[in-house]
DNA sequence: CTGAAAGCGCTTACAG
DNA sequence: CTGAAAGCGCTTACAG
């Protein structure tokens, strides 16, 4: 048990306690003879720094909680790729958790995030209704930002993008390739706001170009490989099956071409499939995938970045930051004959 | 700023400190009528628990460290999941880190990590070398677990798979479909233990056949997507180019079954190709490959059981958990015309 | 059932 | 350049 503190090693060298913590955190305030004794003293003994007493100390904190819809599905891992790496570079430590799309999960996260006095958050997704709870976090102080979405509530931070319009352009690809029967696959819109946006973003393509809405057509699923080909199979199975089918998360749409595949259906001569989310698998299905890209990275990246900074500066601005997403053309898609 | 702590409710509600503790952690001890007050009190002033200071003052923590080599490889959510979903279960917190490999970066992780007095580790697919360091957590007693690695240091405790039995096998499968030419693409094998193994079974496999090892044969990539096509490519331009190819990471192979789509040639009946890890993804290839499932999950399940039993229980036995892995024939493989 | 007090391992004015 | 002391927000014997 190295149950060495600063305590001991303020004895063992014969200086304060004062002092050993001086030599950790500015060295340059101990005198260069006074700091080696003391840094082979700690050396000699195997001394471990207490993070977790200093931030209580000191009264601020070292950690960033995130949350995540899940892990399995690796559209977000990207993003939180991107705030690990910079968190890292910066000192912070991560702490994660899943939600799953649960509210009381994540509200339960959230929870234990606080109750650590994490420095701040940054919540991937997050679940309708909570806004209350956020606004919370935000009159205590806590830096809090919202990714992957787009909010509604001006007094909400988010980094995210257009999930409306970006589905909205997809919706008008696949007319413009003369399509008027599109099936669509998508995640749980009724519980997931951006999600929502997607089937939106649908209906106001299709109505702009007087396709009738047909509810036959939309199949509500989870975003899993499995249920992209179960509901593939279902529409292709349809008594007027769809010409084109978007699926609103490639690993919908991973599995809709596996359907295809399966049925024998050849993809995109007797059927045509759109993703979202270009994960880095959709360049390599065969045949390579036409999705919407979506700056996952970047995602992450800013948002490390602002909240970071908040937090050194103690006090975060509004952020109300929504990038752009386009579509990425490649061969899953083709002209109705 | 809500900056109540038990001191102000304790005033606010007449009691002692203690006793304001007591309502939280030990209600039975309390007089219903005053943990009422309390609660009541607590309830009104939006208190909030501080877990850290409790960790300290109680000299425990509940907190888990958990390596991943990195998120951006979907064969490690799974366990990454299990682990998540168990620690929340049972009131751990968990802060992540991704090594990327990178033996100076794992090491300031674990660093971090025993500085934040984390009550025990997850170590998913360590890097080599660090041996000495894990003995000196081991000493400090902080359970610490191996995932992913089947240890040869008997005094290390690890929960994984025989790579060099799971790749000996799939090449030995290849084998018996009469491939002599077989092509092996592989992940960083000088940096990874693990990989190591897997080429190690691949040669293990093909002297008992008497084939010769060809060095030409073997290709050394990172495991993403991009290498696994640029690898396929180059085999499939060699003038004596392979009948078959085991990737040794279903990345890989993914990237390989795209290569050679992109090439023209039909897998299998031109090509077979195999993989390694049985992700997610692999069964929704066109055509489904064939690849060595790995209990990912289960390895989570049981590191995250044994670990919080070891920190429950103040002490940690030795465990060397050896796990199955078997091969799941798809369709990206075939009998040698 | 409740309270006073010591202690967890640090940091940080304040004095010298 | 260094030290003594108060304090961070809790927990936990010990006494009553």
């Amino acid at each position: 048990m190295s149950q060495m503190t600063m305590q001991e090693i303020a004895r063992l060298s014969g200086v304060s306690l004062a002092t050993v913590s001086r030599t950790i955190k500015n060295p340059q305030l101990v005198r260069p003879k006074t700091r080696e004794r003391v840094l082979s003293m700690m050396a000699e003994h195997n001394y471990v720094y207490h993070a977790t007493a200093a931030d209580l100390s000191r009264r601020k904190s070292s950690v960033i909680g995130v949350t995540i819809p899940t892990t399995r599905n690796p559209v977000f891992a990207s993003s939180s790729l991107a705030i690990q790496e910079i968190a890292q570079k910066k000192g912070f430590s991560i702490i994660l958790g899943n939600t799953h799309h649960d509210a009381a999960i994540e509200r339960q996260l959230l929870q234990s995030f606080q109750e650590r006095h994490v420095a701040g958050m940054i919540l991937t997704g997050f679940t309708l209704h909570q806004e209350a709870y956020l606004n919370n976090l935000a009159r205590a102080g806590i830096p809090c930002l919202v990714i992957w979405e787009k909010l509604d509530e001006p007094w909400l931070s988010y980094i995210g993008f257009d999930n409306f319009k970006a589905a909205r352009s997809m919706t008008e690809y696949l007319i413009s390739l003369k399509h008027r029967r599109i099936g669509l696959i998508i995640g749980p819109f009724s519980k997931i706001g951006r999600v929502k946006k997607r089937l939106d973003g649908y209906r106001s393509a299709l109505q702009d170009h007087n396709i009738a809405f047909d509810p036959d057509l939309v199949i509500e699923k989870e975003p899993l490989l499995y249920d992209g080909k179960e509901a593939m199979t279902r529409l292709m199975f349809l008594p007027k099956r769809p010409t084109a089918v978007f699926a609103a998360s490639d690993m919908l749409a991973i599995g809709a071409l596996s359907a295809a595949w399966d049925l024998g259906f050849n993809v995109p001569q007797d059927v045509s499939i759109a993703g979202f989310d270009d994960i880095d698998f959709a360049a390599y299905c065969s045949p390579p995938m036409t999705t919407v890209r979506v700056p996952s990275h970047e995602i992450g990246r800013l948002a490390a970045k602002y909240l970071i900074e908040a937090i050194e500066q103690g006090s975060m601005p509004l952020r109300h930051h929504c990038l752009d997403t386009d579509i990425v053309v490649r061969n899953t898609c083709s002209e109705l004959r």
